[in-house]
DNA sequence: AATGAATGAGCGTTCATTCAT
DNA sequence: AATGAATGAACGCTCATTCAT
């Protein structure tokens, strides 16, 4: 009873927003704001270009709207694999997958696409900026990070003075040679190249904190 | 015959050919492709519509030609700094400023509008990965930064395996910081906030790479 | 039956329909029968936009009957003012008021502003010849005036062969004149002018129908 | 050489120019500002819509150059018949034809259209008040008539202290009544009733103005 | 070569009206 | 009876492009 339409037809149906926001979100992420139009929204949702008006007043309310659903949509659904195993002492090895899934997630196509849409809108539509500052989904995965370091620090394995620090220059790196390779996401990434841009941004964070290992400071 | 317009009249003035392009370049920057017109680009390089076309032949090619002809341009100028002393050995104190440099060229408006009117527009101008590649004004930079850290590896001062990736990284963490805090350039930095940025990566980069002070290995 | 709402949930609530009424003569009064939308009419009237619909059935029904409301309340309320004393010899000073009062009725904005959408709408919606041919508050003025003018020629003051015409030229006169300097009530009249152009107006009526002072033919 | 298009083709086409005008003249005095639609317009004129926008800019400003032009028309072609001879001393035979004129003009179709117009978006399109105060064609045959009435007044035939006011009550009784009488023009009115109206005013002017029958006072 | 007038398609938006509840 | 969501057609206006000069 709760699938389609609760108690529809008289209220503004829900649904019908759903889809509404679906398809503009297909469309946008496209085409980009000025190309869509709203008549091809409105197509693609199945729904009268009024309707749309009525859901969304404009098409630039529309559009963060969409904006702002796409965030929340491709956020989630990223950690839903396993954390590994906390405990090794092998630090590349548990970072690099770490940044494998940053990277995966931040290359998915509608990720992707979604961060290509606001750098382009930025200036004609300022109030992406809201979005923007949530939207990296990377950092979730740093505190995650930051959290592994400090352990790693207080176990005596590892020397890191400022773990969020750390943590976010490895997400940057990740992320920026993913996103320069694949021409931001336009590009397709092999699996090897993208284990190999983890493992290079983790060599790197580990080296800059391990302790000499032949007189331990 | 570069002079202005001497033999004009029949012949394709060059002069107007630039006009367009810069007027191009003006108006593609500031509006982005959609909402740029080419009667907006026509009336600000003072020429007729017809002319625009004549010498360009499509919005689209005037498009490309525009971006091609500002990547030229952002990419001088940047160097004409002079390059700061090889010597110390106090390696941060070295890479900074250059990192600050590489971060000012990035976040010029220019540079930056032009950074993010490729990204918003890979997808439709293909073409524009040919201009993407040899874009990163920082490439420059890092080709410099890899000889600096290669000639402190022989000097015995750092331990740089790969000097092309470390300088790279410290570009990429620069670069990457610096357009996330601003916005990708529609927000201003500070000076300080841009040093800051810099010497962060710096002591990232010379952390790694550093022999063990007390052990020297 | 007339209260309010009392017996309301299944019969049409006259207290609606009134609602719905008023709120057209507002919004057509105000923005004429084109830039008049039923959706602002019927949130004017705080009811649904079917509600609007089934009680009168059409965008042009409920303007027919608009009009027709509007003429009739603007007809009333005219003449609560009371009658000036019958007697004096004094006729303008007797006419002037009397056609003051016309005037300030016709430059009322509600007045006026029916007029003018009356005039405007006339070709489109013939129907409107019924309200005009009542309209003319000043008709009953008219009459008054016609009474009196018949009175002043059996007591031997004046020579009015024909009162009614006398009495309707007068009125003509002077709705004429100030919807001529209003600009059909748009714009405002200051109690001097009013004033005289009733007096222009009565002075006209009286010289036309006066025994020559000398000999009293 | 004048005809049609001197060294038309290439700078903005007069031709189109007065086409466009003429068709916008006829459709918005036929549909009124809001019912007319620009396409209409573009479609009667035989042009493109871009063509209309590019010599008017928008449908407001189009809509008060036709009506300019529309005045000027209207007033001109009103005075081609010929003056009735000056000289004799039946002023009411001499008034009532030029009363007549008058009322002819007022209720040809475009000029009663556009006086109805005018009315109708005096409040939309305050500009119009511009176009008001000339329009009135009848201003002319008012001056005429003043002359005519002081000529008599000078001659001894009639006594008009003011004749520039008669002349002007004059002018207005015949217009409104014309006005009232056929509904705003959208009504056809008989020669008869043409003549009655102008012979009924031009009586009361003359009756106003006569020297005593009996004692010449 | 260069102009800008002209085109036809398309844009975002709003309308009077009907449908489903 | 009454709601307001939904529709399809139109609106004013702008666009990239071509034509005629």
């Amino acid at each position: 009873m709760d699938e389609v339409d609760i108690s529809a037809g008289h209220r503004r149906s829900p649904a019908k927003h759903r889809a509404i926001l679906q398809a503009a979100i297909e469309v946008f992420l496209r085409e980009g704001y000025s190309r869509a139009s709203v008549d091809a929204i409105a197509a693609v949702a199945g729904v009268g270009k009024q309707t749309v008006y009525g859901h969304f007043g404009s098409k630039e309310r529309l559009f963060l709207a969409a904006v702002e659903a796409a965030r929340q949509a491709g956020g989630s659904g990223a950690e839903e694999q396993e954390p590994p195993s906390e405990g090794s002492g092998d630090v590349v090895g548990y970072l690099t997958p770490i940044g494998t899934r940053v990277l995966n997630s931040i290359l998915s196509p509608e990720v992707a696409a979604l961060h290509r849409l606001t750098i382009a809108e930025l200036t004609h539509h300022p109030e992406l900026q809201r979005s923007w500052r949530g939207s990296e989904a990377a950092q979730e995965a740093s505190k995650a990070i930051a959290g592994y370091l400090a352990e790693r620090d207080r176990a005596g394995e590892l020397s890191v003075p400022d773990p969020g620090r750390a943590a976010r220059q490895f997400v940057r790196l990740v992320a920026t040679e993913a996103r320069v390779r694949s021409l931001y996401g336009t590009q397709p990434l092999t699996g090897e190249e993208r284990t190999a841009i983890a493992r290079e941004a983790a060599e790197l964070i580990v080296r800059a904190h391990s302790h000499c290992p032949e007189c331990g400071s």
